[in-house]
DNA sequence: CAACCGACTTGAACATGTTCAAAAGCCGGG
DNA sequence: CCCGGCTTTTGAACATGTTCAAGTCGGTTG
């Protein structure tokens, strides 16, 4: 028997490993080196595997980032699981979660950009809105969902029950703006981020004014609309 | 003699015969294959010319297609004028320069992704915020301030002078979305257009609220810091 | 006119992502 | 033990963007 295909975790026994060890071995030349740098002849030999090998686990290069992305999303996770149990304040919470993205992703800066790259073509797996990344997308998704949960914020329930997702959009604005962001220390994101999150909160306050509502609510209407027809 | 080109236009004689040529071939097989299946073989084969003089003049694959952007983008403001010239309401003008964006970019929608793709990269000089593309994103910006200029709105100052830049992010926004959508006659990103005008047109009338008003004014000031720090 | 200079052109060579037919292991059944 | 069928592994071959040393050509200068 031993067809293997069992165990919840190691599908394929030996070749799991190969596996395992392939992208280990990516994952940390592409950090030395950059990923333009790192040609899969590199990865294979540090490996000490075939090149064909390589291929046989990662139908591409751009597949190997694919994990270099996954691994990076469960970081992000766990190092916003503190801050979601901790302050009450609608403010302190996003601005915990963003600065949080920043610190976990800050060593992956600058080979980021060529991530960025492929991630933008419509068709890639890597794209955020493509079928295949909708999972790290609703992981996303569901920890801004919790930062307004968790909070104090008042707010009609339709801009509520939409806030999660449009405070992803920002942080996909703020990705964009980051990769561009060549100040040392990433002091101009840090400081988008510091001055654009009060002002979402004191966005989100208006629309207790009965004019503002309105259209707020249109505008609410408007994404449903164009998310799913 | 014979040097027969003193005309305005070539500035180098001869060799600028096959720079257009070259360019026009390669835009003609990017329009009839795509950009990807279009090898710089087949380009210059087709020019008739060595790949290495293709390389002389275009110092890249991608420099082949920033030249079809500043294409485009001509043929945008050119397509412009006439609604620009015509009504003075807001929402119209604004609604005819997006649509006629939309126009002249149909018949590349298909290969926009790889346009796209490359213009993700900060250092590319394809990025819509890279230095090379400054003159290109100027003259973009310069049409929204004609649709500005030209209309009926009321606006504070401040707000008036950065709305432009505004509007061209807004653009921005759309052509992300326009890249994505595959619905058939884009159908979609017609209708963001469509919905999306009149709400962005409420919501600016939105500042005469005196609450408003106050974090508008805050917004704008972010704006500018961030843009210029 | 001959030498020369710089713009232009060439094609072979290179680097690297990707494919593929074949070999090598591995394993359970006869 | 050997066979047939799988997973795994190999490395050479391929496709294509890019580079480069060397050639060509037209005009300018002595």
């Amino acid at each position: 028997m031993t067809t293997l295909t069992d165990v919840t975790d190691s599908a394929t026994a030996k070749g799991e490993q190969t596996r395992e060890l392939i992208l280990s071995t990516a994952l940390r030349l592409f950090r030395e080196q950059g990923y333009g740098k790192t040609t899969m002849r590199a990865i294979a030999a540090e490996a000490g595997v075939s090149v064909g090998n390589a291929y046989y686990y990662y139908s591409s290069k751009e597949h190997l980032m694919q994990a270099y992305y996954d691994h990076l999303q469960a970081q992000h996770r766990e190092a916003t699981v503190e801050i979601l149990a901790g302050d009450k304040s609608f403010t302190k919470r996003l601005t915990g979660v963003l600065r949080s993205w920043l610190e976990v992703s800050a060593p992956y800066h600058e080979f980021a950009g060529t991530f960025f790259k492929s991630a933008a073509e419509p068709k890639s797996p890597l794209s955020p809105f493509s079928e295949q990344s909708q999972p790290a997308r609703e992981a996303s998704i569901e920890i801004f969902r919790q930062v307004v949960e968790g909070s104090d914020l008042k707010l009609p329930p339709d801009l509520r029950a939409e806030l999660p997702e449009l405070l992803w959009l920002l942080q996909m604005g703020i990705v964009l703006f980051w990769v561009h962001d060549d100040s040392e220390g990433l002091r101009r994101t840090h400081l988008l981020i510091t001055s654009t999150v009060p002002l979402i909160d004191r966005l989100l306050r208006l629309t207790r004014i009965p004019g503002v509502r309105g259209v707020v609510n249109d505008l609410v209407g408007v994404i449903r609309q164009v998310k799913t027809i």
